[in-house]
DNA sequence: ATTGCTGAAGGG
């Protein structure tokens, strides 16, 4: 059930398109993968030595390279969990781009029982259909349809998972994914944010402070969204997306299917903007996380996030900081040392070595220039 | 080739 990047899933019936045969869409995603499978290519061979020396970029573009980190990982937009794992440790989050699938397999092992049981929730909600891409266009035309749907379903049926959300922040277009917005018994917008934990231990508090950074940034732009303050030309600028390019017929149809007369990615866009603002959709009153162990599903504990937006804002600012390459990135404090025993990057963590955990030991006034 | 590019989250 391996999926390729060459589709992309969106809703199926149970959101209100009609009822296209899985098998027609298996059709045309098996005659996709053949013709398209030769144009993938494996991941970053960007590995570090065995001496443990890292090896991250050419060396004629070491040296000279003034670029931003944006520029650099030639990135377009951030995920909002690469600003919550910025969060929890700067340089951790860096050696992760530059050096991804890096994590042990214990570790993997824990992040696919997550998503595993986060993907059966979702399928709790709604089915997938499959749908052949070929384009960046259409994997965000995809995107759209699934929100139209979606903000239909929760207006009619009051629970969505997976919501995907996106807008700018200081300048930089985040991007990201609500795990489940709902509405209470009294009518209230609440976001559910469920983390799923190894051990039945209730979280440290830095877990935590990174857990309500993160839905507290998906607030932020899910409002941003509603209040039309996410416009198509934002998206496209970042993104650069093309709005009069053709889209996949096989994405037209299913818009079609689904209602939505649209001819090119741009309709889609302006009709995704029109209905996020004109939806009566609220801004998000509650944001909720739940912790639950994965053996048992039992629940660990709840918390109950007070959404602060000044203090949300300052500190992504710092973080967009060093994205835009206005400051150096920085590992964790000396009282937080502790995250570095789990990290993957440890082991070759400059941060660790020179002037980062035992500059504050050893110099706590005095910054080395190195 | 000096040129390019992205399911997001997954847990600690």
């Amino acid at each position: 059930m391996a999926e390729t990047r060459e589709e992309e899933r969106v809703l199926g019936n149970a959101s209100g398109f009609s009822d296209l045969s899985d098998s027609e869409f298996l059709e045309l995603e098996e005659t996709q993968e053949s013709c398209a499978s030769i144009s993938k290519t494996g991941p970053s061979s960007e590995l570090p030595e065995k001496d443990g020396k890292l090896i991250s970029l050419p060396k004629w573009k070491r040296g000279l390279d003034v670029s931003s980190p944006m520029e650099r990982f030639h990135l377009k937009y951030l995920y909002v969990t690469d600003l919550s794992t910025q969060n929890w440790c700067e340089q951790q989050m860096v050696y992760g781009k530059e050096f991804p699938d890096f994590l042990t397999p214990e570790k993997v092992a824990i992040l696919e029982t997550g998503a595993s049981i986060h993907l059966a929730r979702e399928l709790e909600v709604h089915d997938f259909v499959t749908i052949p891409i070929t384009t960046k266009e259409d994997a965000w035309a995809t995107k759209f349809l699934n929100i139209l749907s979606m903000i239909s379903t929760l207006q009619s049926e009051g629970c969505i998972r997976e919501f995907p959300v996106f807008g700018e922040v200081e300048g930089v277009l985040l991007v990201g994914v609500i795990d489940e917005l709902h509405y209470t018994t009294k009518g209230e917008l609440e976001l559910v944010e469920l983390k799923t934990r190894k051990r039945p231990l209730l979280p440290l508090e830095a877990q935590k402070k990174k857990d309500c950074f993160q839905v507290s940034l998906y607030k932020y732009i899910f409002d941003a969204m509603v209040q039309g303050k996410v416009t198509p030309a934002s998206l496209i600028h970042h993104v650069k997306l093309c709005p009069e390019k053709p889209l996949e017929p096989s994405v037209l149809r299913y818009a079609q299917q689904g209602g939505f007369s649209v001819k090119s990615l741009g309709d889609l866009m302006e009709l995704v903007f029109l209905s996020l603002t004109l939806s009566d959709l609220p801004v998000i009153d509650i944001l909720k996380i739940e912790y639950i162990y994965q053996e048992t599903a039992s629940v660990l504990g709840t918390e109950f996030v007070a959404f602060e937006e000044k203090e949300l804002r300052s500190k992504v600012q710092h973080y967009i900081a060093y994205w835009m390459g206005h400051r150096e990135p920085q590992g964790v404090d000396v009282e937080e040392a502790w995250k570095c025993h789990t990290c993957s990057y440890a082991d070759i963590c400059e941060w660790r070595k020179d002037d980062g955990v035992l500059r504050s030991t050893l110099e706590p006034q005095a910054k080395k220039t190195k």
